[in-house]
DNA sequence: AGCATAATGGCATCGAGTGCCAAAATGGAA
DNA sequence: TTCCATTTTGGCACTCGATGCCATTATGCT
């Protein structure tokens, strides 16, 4: 269970000290395992560190806490949706490019999407996760709130793009909700449509 | 620091054992001066419990964690905006409704306005409140989601809905953020128009 | 006075999270 | 090979939120 020595980057001077006994994906992989056949809150940071052969004190460098482990590598992906949105056609619409874009950034493979069905639903279900999610949708609708601001002439922090930020975020959880609940359907297509609605005022008139 | 005696309800029989020695209300005014002056996180239960002369082991009797302190009677107020909702005249548009509902649950005597900024900078500002709160703003959106659902012949679950509140709520909540770094302004005029931006689709075209 | 009722608060326990520090592992240099 | 610098590890102690258990206290009724 130790990394591989070969796995070392070409360009960086050779490590030196001892090397990592597991990885933040190992980890993962043994939490997802222990949450499925107990439960999230049943399953203690004890746990899942036993199961990874690793002492309880060595998880907590690795994740801030037990809530951390569910969100897998989000802030990485982050980056692809912050480069989506700047690769966007000047002329698209402000809300017909944050739906396409939203939409992309949760499309995944289909071997990925029973993994990532596992997720969201510790996400959106477990009542302390879904607390500690908010932190994690701050960083989400910032990204989106940047874009926004910079296709408005506006600051970030102006009120019309955190509104709308704020806004996509709900659509998203909305309709990543829905999905949840209706197994047989298209997450792209649940998002593009909800999208949709709040960029028509939800039938406003 | 005893309840008057004589605020017995009439029709109740009269009550039996001993009297709660404080209230949730008082507990809450006892808590608030702590957080403001050693901040949410450094003030322990404890420190509660002791300031206000009751056992720690009671406070957990008054509310279910730390964090419920701050939201004082909230579900209370929300049975007021069920029922501004349900006396909406029926020709009226629904995202004329939701907003006007929306402000007017959001408007405050002067008086409790200070107060309620301090309420809000704990909700919106402290991390592991921001995080709890998300578990509190389910039940408020339940309420707009069951009248959207009403107007749109649909059940409160349905995507369409579910979606409207969510993205109401955002629309709030940037709307409370921005009252909160701009006190000069007027919170139901934020709210206002952020709802207005909301229900034009933040301009698209 | 005695009884039923209800709130209190101490005690023990669990689990998350953190600071501290000695021990282990590893590569490079003498 | 030996020693050294570096990095990770993991045990220990501690704080704090939260919960179950239960004897104690206060209260009104009979």
């Amino acid at each position: 269970m130790t990394a591989n020595p070969s796995d070392r980057q070409p360009g960086a001077t050779t490590r030196r000290g001892r090397r990592p006994s597991t990885s933040p994906l190992q980890l993962e992989e043994v939490a997802f395992g222990l949450f499925a056949s107990k439960g999230f809150e049943a399953t203690t940071v004890d746990d899942i560190a036993t199961a990874a052969g690793i002492g309880r004190r060595t998880f907590f460098r690795y994740f801030e806490s037990k809530n951390d482990v569910v969100w897998g590598s989000f802030a990485e992906h982050l980056d692809y949706m912050r480069q989506r949105f700047a690769e966007c056609p000047p002329d698209q619409p402000l809300m017909d490019a944050v739906r396409t874009v939203v939409v992309d950034f949760n499309r995944f493979d289909p071997d990925e999407v029973p993994w990532h069905r596992r997720r969201m639903e510790l996400i959106l279900r477990v009542p302390a996760l879904q607390a500690h999610s908010t932190l994690r949708y701050a960083a989400w609708r910032e990204v989106v709130a940047e874009f926004a601001a910079r296709r408005l002439g506006m600051s970030v922090g102006d009120l019309v793009p955190q509104a709308l930020a704020y806004a996509a975020l709900g659509a998203a959880l909305a309709a990543y909700e829905h999905w949840l609940a209706h197994p047989g359907e298209q997450l792209s297509d649940i998002i593009d449509s909800t999208m949709r609605d709040l960029a028509g005022g939800f039938g406003a008139r």
